[in-house]
DNA sequence: GTTTGTGCAAATTTTTTGCATTACA
DNA sequence: TGTAATGCAAAAAATTTGCACAAAC
């Protein structure tokens, strides 16, 4: 599926859900989802709004916050929270299912995927009575490119 | 173990760790130690701060802050980001390892155990040549106490 | 005695809110 | 045309910083 073709999809899916839910259709709200998805990797609000504002998209802070809630609940965006004092987000559409890996050292964020989480993810839910509908597994520690090249990819100072 | 054991344990780990790192054994470090320890659940900065002016105790947001900082670094403590826009701690020595299970109804906040987490921490880390220190597991979804009692427990508005 | 750590207040950063205006349905 | 959504700016909330003073080492 191309780019081009993901945009489409979730373009579409994002307009029945604003439909079902009783939300406008305004063109605001898919301008930033077409933003958020051309890009790749992990973003927060303020990146998208410099992103919007150099390609002279007038929008504000205000829309960013209420169409990234709704992106949410739509299940196209995901919400992180890598960095204490900001949430950062990254496209979920078509985007294979992985969870992350944080280097203490870089703070670089790298990605797994292993698919014994889902299964804990439903036994954990039908133990406990609890419809889950999502997780985030985080990895924390090192990622041993000090001893190979003298330095993490983007160690500090 | 008592709590007043756990209490005197981690007073000193901090001690050592301190020690190690070259920083003041103050006395506003192991109050806020203390503090920590003699609460169970989730707390964030504000709370901690209010629990000990409650108890007359002089101490400044930044130096929570700071010691909490110093904390995480030790290991005593583990950061969280249940909600957005505000980190949640808890103290983290003799403390069972658990993860976390969210209803996005009531906001209410479980625990869980899996011994298989610890398992895929450690193939993650060999397949990927990562030095895992420590993970976080977060499930979310819905508790199913609507259809039981009407209405979740912390059920809003 | 030196220098780190502290409290306080101000500054910064992130997110939310109020309100007049715009534009979707 | 009625009402939800927008932009803007102000407010609120969370965290960091600067500085004079206190206290570990």
């Amino acid at each position: 599926m191309s780019d081009q073709d993901t945009k489409d999809s979730v373009r579409v899916l994002f307009a029945e859900f604003l439909q079902q839910q009783g939300h406008r259709k305004t063109p605001e709200r898919f301008a930033i989802l077409d933003e958020i998805y051309s890009h790749n990797g992990h973003f927060d609000i303020e990146s998208l709004y410099v992103y919007m504002k150099n390609k002279k998209y007038r929008v504000s802070r205000a829309t960013l916050y209420n169409t990234i809630e709704l992106l949410l609940q739509a299940n196209l965006v995901t919400r992180h929270q890598f960095v204490k004092g900001q949430a950062h987000f990254e496209k979920s559409y078509k985007y294979k299912q992985h969870d992350h890996l944080i280097c203490s050292d870089c703070e670089k964020v790298f990605e797994f995927c292993d698919p014994r989480i889902q299964q804990i993810q439903k036994m954990t839910g039908d133990l406990l009575n609890f419809s889950i509908k999502s997780h985030a597994l985080t990895f924390y520690g090192k990622c041993n490119r000090l001893s190979e090249k003298g330095a993490c990819e983007h160690l500090k100072s």
